[in-house]
This record gives structure tokens, sequence and C-alpha cells, in this order.
DNA sequence: GTAATATCTGTAGCAACTACAGATACAAGG
DNA sequence: CCTTGTATCTGTAGTTGCTACAGATATTAC
């Protein structure tokens, strides 16, 4: 463990993360408040830097920073289970699915209607139509 | 073209659109305001819920309220071509797929560490490892 | 020593609602 | 007609996960 730290725009540059961005997740208390320089900018360890980097591989698997703060809890509290932290995954994975099921659907009806419009004459356009009452 | 008009209440009810979401509607100049009571309340008439259904379906299409905004001038303008409500819902359908293939990228990787993962144990949870730097 | 750059705090904005609070309006029953 | 209960009114604040300032300091480079 060196005692070498980065200030916050190095670890932005680093991790792909905006400045902003880590200070919110501070903010938040999903990073632990880091020391600081004399003038009071932020100097963060390696340590800090790894916990920023779990938390940005749980927001591209599309956890929310409440589901992150309990996945962090569970690692900081060395639970003997990781129960929680499947559920708490398998929770996520279907609302991911019910998702990409929205999705699907509005892609296949706006799909159908796209196909079916000339891009010429309004109001003929299928589109159009289809939104408005019977 | 009747008289018959309908409180907020009731269009709520009849389109099941929450009351705050109308007047939300409103506000943002998607719906015009409908005539008032003596006492100030809202009285909609069948073409103003027309408005708010075309609104409702749009949404279900996952257009947002700026694309809503353009799609209902488009119509009120009673333009000579839909090209542009082709371009709408095609641009739209873009943003669809991309959000789309990002789920199905979470669903993936998600999925699998949720199966590799017995549920047992921590720190040999391999979905805590994955989250971990290396 | 000065200028340029980085960081600080605090606040406001985005999207599309949702949820109040406190004040009126309206409808139904006696 | 009067009361009671429900409906609606306005205005403001909260939600999520950032992002974008402004105006003030800190740090670094020359």
């Amino acid at each position: 463990m060196s005692g070498h730290r980065l200030t916050i725009g190095k670890v932005a540059a680093r991790t792909g993360c905006h400045i902003e961005t880590i200070r919110y997740y501070e903010k938040e208390r999903l990073l632990p408040s880091p020391e600081r320089s004399e003038g009071g900018h932020r100097l963060y360890t390696s340590s800090l830097i790894e916990r920023l980097v779990f938390i940005r591989r749980s927001r591209e698997l599309g956890f929310s920073v409440q589901e992150i703060r309990e996945l962090l809890s569970i690692v900081d509290g060395h639970q003997v289970s990781c129960e929680r932290v499947k559920h708490l995954a398998d929770t996520h994975l279907k609302d991911i699915r019910a998702k990409v099921s929205d999705l699907r659907r509005m892609e296949k009806t706006l799909g159908e209607l796209s196909r079916q419009c000339s891009g010429n004459d309004v109001p003929e356009c299928p589109i159009i139509e289809a939104l408005q009452v019977n």
C-alpha cells in the first residue's frame, strides 16, 4: 500500500467517470469521503478507486444507486452468504427482462407502422392514424 | 358535437391517465387548456379527450413529450407530407433498438453471473468478484 | 510572481411524472 | 337550505442519476 494518491481529475481520467459523478457518489454515500490536501482538494487512495470501479461496473449492469449501496454493504460486511447478492441480481434481471419486453413490443408496433408509411401524405399517414382514436 | 363535458376525474378514469398527468400535459402545452366551470373546474370536450388518447398512445410507443409535441403539431397543421412523422418514428425506433441491445448485454452478463452464483458464500461470490477489480 | 489550470461548494436543470398541502367547488342527503 | 363528503384547484417539492453552471480558492507551470 503506497501512499500514492490521485486528485479527482486524475481519477476521472483513469476511470472514465466524470468529476461531478464522483462527487455525486460521495454525496450519496457510495464512496466514503476521501482525505483532503491542505487546501481541501480530494485525494484518492487506490482502494477508493477500486470502489469507484465497482460502482461503475454495477451501473453498467444497470443496478440502481440503492442496489449498489446494498451490494457494497454486503461486500463491506464480509457476510457469509451471498444469497442476498444473488437475490438482488435476479430481481434486477427480471426488471431488465421486463424492460426488454416492453421495448420489443414498442419496436414491433412502431416498426410495422413505419413500414406501412410511405412518408408522403397526411392525413393518410398510418402512423398518425394509429395514434388517433378509431 | 354534443355539449357533453367531463370533469378531469372522469377523464382520468376513462383514459387510465392520472389527474396530475393530465394537468402536467396541459402545463407542457400538449393539451390545450380546457374550458372551466363557473367555479374553475376543468371541463373536457371529446376532442380534448381524443387528443389525450393520442398522447397516451404515443407515450406507450415510447415517444418523448417533445416528440409528441412535434407529432401533434403535424396533425394540427394538416401538413401535406408525413415524411417528418416517418422520420420521427424511425429515429425513435433506432433509440429503442439501442436500448434493447444495451439491456440484452446487461441481461447476458448478469444472467451468466447469477447462474454461476450458488447463493452460498462471500467472498467467493462470482457476482461480487466480477464487480471487483481483477 | 503571475498566469493558467484544477478543484472547491452550492445550486439548479433534465424527463416525465407523482405526491403532497391547504384552499375551494360541487353533489347528495336530510 | 344546510351540512357533509368528495372532487378539484394551485403551487411546490420529490423522484433518479447525473450534468452544468457560478463564483471562490488551490495548485502547478513558467
